[in-house]
DNA sequence: GTTCCGCATGAATCGATAG
DNA sequence: ACTATCGATTCATGCGGAA
């Protein structure tokens, strides 16, 4: 268990070597898209993005337990007038190296980037893809029920009074009676469409989602003490999720500067949260006698 | 032009060689996906769904415009526990057919079929691909704008000097300097996210998707007198939003009673409509001597 | 303490211009 | 012909300081 709680600098398809086989509950990631980013990874063509990748998610197969889920944070982009199409080459080549292709949940990013062109509007979606290795695996949907009369607080479903607005605008009627619906009942399932905006503004770190995003999935996928994996780990908000629910975290990234960032927002919170929750967490699932699998 | 505004029975790949090349301004439709609506339709196997579309598609793009676009309303179904890749690989066959995959709309629908399952959760979305025969097509943005955001009552009506400065210092994005452009504004360019609630309605007929979800096509890439080809038209609901926004149609569907029911809502639709709006709109088209291809 | 206003800034995309 | 860079366009949100 020595490799759990660090932050590696490497490539992951390389430093995932020392991690033994079906010992991570949930790897949950955002690489960097095919040609974005470019001056912090190397900025990968479209054309080589699946090549790139495939080497990296064979390693992820094989670290991922039998019952662990594996959420991708993807999207592509345009070229040429065209979305490329290296996102969904990709599901079909992990598919023949043995994923399960279970399910695509849809980010909606409210606070999508601005923008104006003749043949197209602002994108304001990206994919969350979710594979596994087997038909049955851990999901704990209990943790991510929706408050009912709380829509207005929840930062996962709410909808903002315009969007209320613009559907009444355009449906006409029809919506509203449907509230009726969940009178009486306090709390509901989600569904896979997530309504959340992305984190802008004056934050010393810039993330490429928000913390409560990686933070829904650990929530769903995992229990306290369990091994929460981002293998880009970038500025560490996928770390900083795991951990502040009593989750164990693996961050790999290949850029020197975003490990020590992460390393940074990591060690006050450690400091911070290992009286009470993590150890609490850890003390826990010991005591449920979980086996670890080599 | 005698093969406007009516329905065919038939095999849509078979009924569209009576059209000539190059006379539709959209094709938006709703097929029937792999294994579902099995009683109306053959029930096409998930496994022979991409051969049994292309022959289709391959006609589409023939009676195309140059200028037009294709919407495709589809979602893949779940069998084994995965999502079935048909969609996908759809994409990537049409694209060697010659097809540019240009953009992916998500159809949110906000009221989807109640339900649970242990390892999924409910399904609320559809992809709506949008696929043209070249780079440059007609769109209409300003047709289907929105309501601005609420930030703007708050934010827009104060407007200061200094919203100049961004654009005079560094990095301006030059949003400051065109700030004038939106006092008083209050509608706003949509999004690639569409929230729609799906028709629940108490209406004879069972139609796959709400009106307003073709209405929203034919506003964006159509105008009035332009024709609108729906190749599974079902119970008529793409040619009932076209009619009533003054363009002209044409339906084919394989069923027999479908295609009964379609014309009976277009009938009574179209005698009420024909005086105004219709005639309006041909004369209208025909005077600016749009030239009709072939 | 709340609310309000100023300001910064996003996995963007297109078209034109330059190498 | 093909790639690299730059300017123009556009919306929603968080943070911090002021009222």
């Amino acid at each position: 268990m020595e490799f759990v709680n660090q932050i590696i600098c490497g490539d992951c398809a390389t430093e995932l070597r020392q991690l033994p086989d079906n010992s991570i509950d949930l790897i949950f990631t955002s690489p960097p898209y095919a040609d974005q980013r470019r001056n912090t990874y190397g900025g990968i063509k479209p054309a080589d993005y699946v090549d790139w990748f495939l080497p990296k998610s064979e390693e992820f197969l094989r670290v991922l337990k039998p019952t662990g889920t594996f959420i991708l944070n993807i999207k592509e982009r345009v070229v040429k007038g065209e979305r490329s199409t290296y996102v969904i080459e990709l599901i079909l080549r992990m598919r023949e190296q043995g994923w399960l292709w279970t399910e695509e949940f849809i980010w909606h990013k409210k606070n999508s980037y601005p923008g104006k062109w003749p043949n197209r509007f602002r994108d304001s979606w990206e994919r969350l893809l979710q594979f596994n290795k087997h038909r049955k695996f851990h999901m704990y949907q209990e943790e991510v029920m929706v408050p009912v009369g709380d829509w207005a607080k929840t930062r996962l479903v709410a909808l903002s009074d315009t969007d209320q607005i613009r559907d009444e605008s355009k449906v006409g009627s029809g919506f509203g009676k449907n509230v009726s619906n969940w009178v009486g009942r306090d709390s509901v399932y989600p569904t896979n469409v997530i309504h959340m905006a992305t984190e802008c503004g004056n934050k010393s770190h810039s993330a490429a989602f928000p913390e409560a995003l990686p933070e829904w999935f650990v929530r769903l996928f995992t229990q306290p003490g369990d091994i929460v994996l981002d293998p880009f780990i970038g500025s560490g908000t996928t770390a900083v999720a795991a951990l502040q629910l009593g989750r164990q975290f693996v961050g790999i990234d290949v850029n020197e500067a975003y490990c020590d960032l992460a390393r940074d927002r990591l060690s006050g919170l450690q400091l911070q949260l290992l009286p009470t929750v993590v150890r609490e967490a850890q003390e826990t699932y010991l005591n449920n006698g979980s086996t670890r699998s080599r």
